[in-house]
DNA sequence: AATTTGCGCAACCGAAAAGTTGCATGTATA
DNA sequence: TATACATGCAACTTTTCGGTTGCGCAAATT
């Protein structure tokens, strides 16, 4: 199976959940009350994440709380950054020019 | 169909491609040059970038150059914002401790 | 005018993904 | 110990995706 971070964040279900437990860590059954889909697509959601290491689980008793992996998510930033510095180079320039205008 | 931009960088191939027209715009066929499919398949990427405004095209004659719409990216580096926050934070945290040790 | 070239579009196909259902397993609780 | 609960795992189904093939059209080239 073929799974990278951004195949791990396409899906919208699977970006909610991220979303939801970047704050705290949370259980399956936690999570799922959050959705509409069944507590079992939820846990294939939290295996493909777990899978790309996004998330990581701890268990405590027979729950088992997931939480994010916050630092996996510079990844994504970091694919980020040949663009960031394309829009940077654009702003400076458009910086440039007005400046340059109200010179005159 | 559901197109949004993480839909559309969860393909490795239209990575490439954004990464590819990124500094200078192309022709389809000039793009698919650079991977193993064959033009088809390369059209189909386009139109899926195009689709969700990741990439808009120029007509030139019969040629058609493809370029990157850096300003869409941000929206991925919105959503990382969140995140940010909090791997920022993490650091900050990180930062005091060691301040703090290096002080007793 | 005939041919070549650059391109998009539609139909089809195999593989993968997302979801559902039905278990099995281990841990609390009565 | 029997039961209820939390969860993972496997099989199956439907949808989606990425790719190929084949076509048509418009712009260049001869």
């Amino acid at each position: 199976m073929r799974r990278d971070i951004f195949q791990a964040i396409a899906d919208p279900t699977r970006r909610a959940i991220i979303t939801l437990i970047a704050l705290q860590a949370m259980t399956p059954n936690a999570i799922a009350a959050h959705f509409d889909t069944t507590r079992q697509a939820v846990s294939k959601h939290l295996r493909i994440l777990t899978e790309c290491e996004l998330i990581k689980q701890q268990n405590k008793g027979r729950e088992i709380y997931y939480q994010l992996e916050v630092d996996k998510m510079k990844e994504i930033d970091m694919w980020l950054e040949q663009f960031r510095k394309i829009w940077e180079e654009r702003f400076n320039k458009l910086d440039k020019l007005l400046a340059k205008m109200k010179k005159q």
